[in-house]
DNA sequence: CAGTGGTCTAGACCACTAT
DNA sequence: TAGTGGTCTAGACCACTGA
């Protein structure tokens, strides 16, 4: 526990019974000291000893019991957390080479099925569009998307590409995109999807819809995604070693 | 701001920012006031204010920036995190009845695969079975694990149906579990899986890939899980208002 | 009852930002 | 240089747990 140094004492603290706790010094069950005991063991402030903890606890690693004390926590391993964010960064991160292609794009009046998708009046000016991503030249991603057009906004191809969507939905919406919803299935593929991606109809494919929602919770826009099955997948990783995990 | 309440006045602080922000009185990119001046404001404490705004961050709803101030943020739709917890408890919360059967399990030796699998010696002794979870008498998920089996703990029926495939692998192994990593993929079911699942071969489904690690980053249980396309779905929710959404 | 974590205060010094 | 958020202190009172 370094005072002079430039490293916060409350992180240093925390990394301390972080590596305690990962080597199994401190078991699962396992009370720490108190927090009296912590801040006169290394001549530092309650309060400072309490920044540490309540760190560990929004980490998961331990838990906290009024009048009682403090405890290592086990790990919760049946947690399942599917982070997909930014596509397009994703595919770079991975060392290959992403690329959009604007497959369609159109300015048309919602018909009846568009109209309730995005909760609107029939007749409402909408922006449709469809794109493919790909990966090192060989296709992984069909989108299609739909945002309401009441802003008269000229439509940049480079708009089209954004991976976000909401960005998009911001730009020709007047009202601003708040909340979304986004809902995974397993499907397999159309016809028409089987021929974008460059697969055979009936393959297995992640199939995801997205919702966009204004801060009344007003649908402002709607999207599908098709992913392929044999290039993509999701992983999740849980507990206190996952830097440790190989493979 | 009610100082005489029960309820602390970093939480009643929090959520009048969390107000302001939904309700749109505070837009993306605003600058909140000054610490100082919040704490003046409401004559508390500019610990206590910090106490709330440091919640505000951490949900993502504000930053900060040293030397500049605090400022609204703009929601990121873009995050994608599917939760699946207990597949149990999600099934009751849908007001359906879950039921697990055990469909085999046997103390075998492990074969070359399954040794690489779970990174053991071929021959050690390991734990197999299979079990069917279904909700309202439908089958939904097939699920089939592998342990390390060193202790010699009688195995319990109960303990097979549990959710938590860590802790059935911290009951059978010398070795506690540390961590985890799911890999989830689109898939079609194969003859055997589509015939317990009652569905057709080659219908969509979800295929989960579990292991499970100690701390020294060492295997000690692997499963795989197949889910009804027809019959699963993961659903995420993001941004500020995601309690107006209705559908 | 003594001991625990939870809340709150009124200061202090620092590094950073903008002017 | 003045103002900001980041860190830290040495107290205080509280509600809760267990003996």
């Amino acid at each position: 526990m370094d005072k002079k140094s430039v490293i916060p004492i409350y992180y240093q603290l925390r990394k301390y019974f972080e590596s305690q706790i990962r080597s199994g010094q401190l078991k699962p069950g396992d009370a720490l000291p108190t927090e009296m005991e912590i801040a006169n063991l290394f001549n530092i402030s309650r309060m400072t000893v309490r920044r540490a903890i309540s760190e560990l606890v929004s980490s998961g690693m331990v838990y906290t019991q009024k009048g009682k004390g403090t405890f290592v926590a086990r790990p919760r391993l049946d947690k399942v957390v599917f982070n997909l964010n930014n596509f397009y960064e994703e595919i770079k991160q991975k060392g290959m080479v992403p690329h959009a292609e604007v497959l369609e794009t159109r300015i048309t009046k919602a018909d009846e099925k568009l109209a309730k998708k995005l909760g609107i009046a029939v007749n409402t000016k909408c922006l449709y569009f469809g794109i493919v991503i790909s990966a090192n030249g060989e296709p992984i991603a069909y989108e299609t998307k739909y945002t309401v057009y009441t802003k008269k906004t000229p439509i940049i191809e480079s708009q089209l590409k954004d991976p976000l969507f909401s960005r998009l939905a911001e730009a020709h919406s007047d009202r601003s995109p708040s909340s979304s919803k986004k809902v995974l299935m397993a499907s397999t593929a159309t016809e028409e999807e089987a021929k974008v991606l460059d697969i055979k109809p009936g393959a297995p494919v992640f199939f995801m819809v997205q919702h966009i929602y204004d801060a009344e919770g007003k649908k402002i826009a709607w999207g599908k995604s098709v992913y392929r099955g044999d290039r993509y997948k999701l992983t999740s990783y849980e507990g206190w070693n996952i830097n440790d995990i190989k493979d």
